[in-house]
DNA sequence: AAGAAGATTCGCT
DNA sequence: GCGAATCTTCTTA
């Protein structure tokens, strides 16, 4: 399987909503490992999210991959999230994972080397790219750390700002 | 030890 | 649009 990733939310170092904010633990431990790395995390009982770590090892922060344009294995994503309509098979965080059957398992996966899950080159770039405020937090939450490739129909939830 | 909140999604109105 | 589903973590007693 493979897509575009279309829409992201920036999670820095020091942002008090990044679940780096307080510290190194069990859970949060991979976004500690420098920048590339798999955190995979449950959330609200039904769904798992992907975030690419960032920053020099150390240093918690990360992207959380929000949105993708599927490009292959359209189908098997379909049976993981029982048949979707193509538009609604990756937009959106917990829809992400499910599709690409992300679990627990990929926590903490180096995304740069070969393997089960890892980032590719662009197969095209993005030539326009907006941001907004990020979505479904409360802290924080006037920062413009949310991006995504205008015009997409692949991207989830309002199209706020083009800077 | 108990309760609330959380980087969401789905089904129903 | 609203509330339930459902699990982990963090806060408060």
């Amino acid at each position: 399987m493979s897509g575009r990733i279309v829409e992201t939310e920036a999670y820095p170092p020091g942002d008090s909503s990044g679940h780096a904010y307080r510290g190194q633990t069990a859970r949060n431990h991979s976004l500690f490992l420098g920048a590339g790395f798999a955190y995979v995390y449950f959330i609200y009982g039904t769904s798992f999210m992907l975030n690419v770590t960032a920053e020099q090892p150390g240093v918690g922060a990360g992207v959380l991959l929000r949105a993708l344009e599927p490009l292959d294995g359209i189908e098997l994503m379909q049976q993981h999230r029982k048949a979707d309509k193509l538009i609604d098979l990756a937009r959106g965080p917990g829809r992400l994972a499910a599709a690409l059957q992300i679990d627990e398992r990929l926590d903490g996966l180096d995304l740069c080397t070969d393997g089960p899950l890892w980032l590719g080159t662009p197969v095209q770039k993005s030539a326009h790219v907006g941001t907004s405020v990020r979505i479904g937090i409360t802290r924080e939450a006037d920062k413009l750390l949310r991006f995504f490739e205008v015009g997409n129909p692949f991207v989830s939830g309002p199209k706020a700002r083009v800077p």
